[in-house]
DNA sequence: ATGTTC
């Protein structure tokens, strides 16, 4: 397959074959030589390969393999030719990342972080299959699917002000549990306020680096400040809606005549019924793991303010921002100087609308979206902000964090006979994990560096660097 | 990612 460098960011596959639109990836130098793998890139002109493709399909820098679609994708589809998929959403839909900002500083809590720590590590259920503290009747679960973070909001978690800084306010439209089945909801029921296990973590942070400090202190961020970010999604509802809907498609896919180069990327027209099906149950996944971020955060400034022994006023935690980085939706763009309407596939990528955008709250219109880029846990992590630039290039799209480089697999055998736990903690990083194997998958070396990554998508244009985060104590499924 | 092979 042709790969053309066509500036030091940017990589063009053209369109031959069977590809409708050619394909894009945004990579430096040494990102590619880490990403370049010919199953990946292959699943990447598949994606370009869909009906209803517009414009070209897209791999940020993070890129690696995933189901069907790449991890690091982007594609959009037209409302009328095009498709949806659930392989080109994920296993885990609406998988992301909440930030929050304290008043406090690094060395007032450094003689309590172990103390921080097993409380979070207590309190905060972690691990595959764990329940929450909230049961939920199956007549709450439907609010929950229906209303997202707003029913968090009214049942006492969090405050009002924080769906202002949640994409899409914390509830997409069309969400609608008829569309759910009952497996799905018996998962689900009792996981909203759980971590859950693999990437998914809580994570204690300090702001290291303020890039763009007046995009920084709309974001609320300020040099030195201790931050908490959380990484998780929709647990086991979301995975079963994925699960249904695969199997769903899968069947009536060749009843529409489409040939697909892989089954994985099993998928409907958008104007069918089932995909429309699938979009109102991947709404209320979607829904449900805002709330679920909502109310881990929640609980989490619970332990600060027991663990501290300090009043809420003085911990003044406060939300950055909430993103989504595994999602499909219906959004208006301009293509070839005509606005249209395009279902945007994001897989492993999170949104990144620029200055002025009217889905963003009136507090970003100068800035841009905050956008949160989790890197692995011994590293850092970045806020981002959205740009115009990704508005014309990327339906509004940028990476979602430092993308693996070594399989779970490879990962586990690497780590043997080390501690990473101590090999962390010289470094200056807590870590607790809840199961045994996943402090192997999700060492540092397994992921590319955040920070390379990042660098493309500041260098590109398509995001802009605000701040770097400096993690200080971990928590893992 | 996931009641990690209903």
């Amino acid at each position: 397959m042709e790969l053309i460098q066509t500036d030091a960011y940017r990589w063009e596959i053209p369109k031959t074959g069977n590809m409708n639109v050619p394909a894009r990836i945004y990579a430096s130098d040494a990102i590619m030589e880490a990403v370049k793998k010919e199953e990946t890139f292959r699943q990447l002109v598949n994606v370009a390969s869909l009906p209803g493709i517009v414009g070209r399909a897209m791999a940020m820098p993070d890129i690696h393999w995933g189901y069907g679609f790449p991890i690091g994708g982007v594609a959009a589809f037209d409302m009328d030719s095009g498709v949806i998929s659930p392989g080109g959403v994920g296993y885990d839909i609406n998988c992301g990342v909440r930030l929050a900002a304290l008043r406090l500083e690094e060395k007032e809590i450094r003689p309590h972080l172990e103390d921080l720590v097993v409380a979070l590590q207590k309190d905060i259920p972690s691990g595959v299959g764990t329940t929450g503290m909230v049961k939920l009747s199956l007549k709450d679960l439907k609010k929950v699917m229906k209303q997202g973070s707003p029913w968090a909001v009214s049942h006492g978690f969090g405050r009002d002000t924080d769906t202002g800084r949640t994409e899409e306010g914390g509830c997409m439209d069309n969400a609608d549990p008829a569309d759910v089945s009952d497996r799905a909801m018996d998962r689900g029921k009792n996981q909203l306020g759980t971590l859950g296990s693999g990437n998914h973590f809580m994570e204690i942070g300090v702001v290291d680096t303020v890039y763009d400090p007046i995009a920084a202190r709309v974001f609320g961020l300020a040099e030195k400040q201790v931050t908490l970010m959380i990484h998780t999604g929709s647990r086991g509802l979301g995975h079963q809606i994925c699960d249904d809907f695969l199997g769903r498609m899968t069947k009536k896919a060749h009843k529409t005549g489409m040939v697909l180069p892989d089954r994985q990327l099993a998928c409907m027209p958008l104007r069918s019924a089932e995909a429309q099906a699938y979009y109102r149950a991947m709404a209320c996944a979607a829904n449900f793991a805002w709330a679920n971020r909502h109310i881990l955060l929640h609980m989490a400034e619970e332990v600060f303010m027991h663990t501290l022994g300090i009043s809420p006023r003085d911990l003044a935690m406060r939300m950055v921002y909430d993103v989504c980085h595994n999602i499909a939706k219906t959004e208006t763009h301009l293509i070839d100087g005509e606005k249209r309407r395009v279902c945007v596939h994001r897989k492993g990528a999170t949104r990144a609308f620029g200055p002025g955008h009217p889905d963003l709250d009136p507090i970003f219109r100068d800035t841009g979206q905050p956008i949160l880029i989790p890197g692995d846990m011994g590293t850092a992590s970045y806020v981002l902000a959205g740009t115009q630039k990704a508005m014309e290039e990327t339906f509004g799209s940028t990476c979602h964090g430092a993308g693996r480089v070594m399989s779970r697999k490879a990962a586990k055998k690497a780590a043997k006979g080390r501690s990473l736990q101590q090999e962390m903690e010289k470094k200056g990083v807590l870590v607790r994990a809840a199961g045994r194997g996943t402090m192997a998958e999700e060492m540092p070396e397994a992921y590319k560096d955040v920070t390379e990554v990042v660098n493309v998508v500041h260098g590109s244009g398509i995001s802009k660097k605000v701040a770097k985060l400096r993690p200080i104590a971990v928590i893992k499924g």
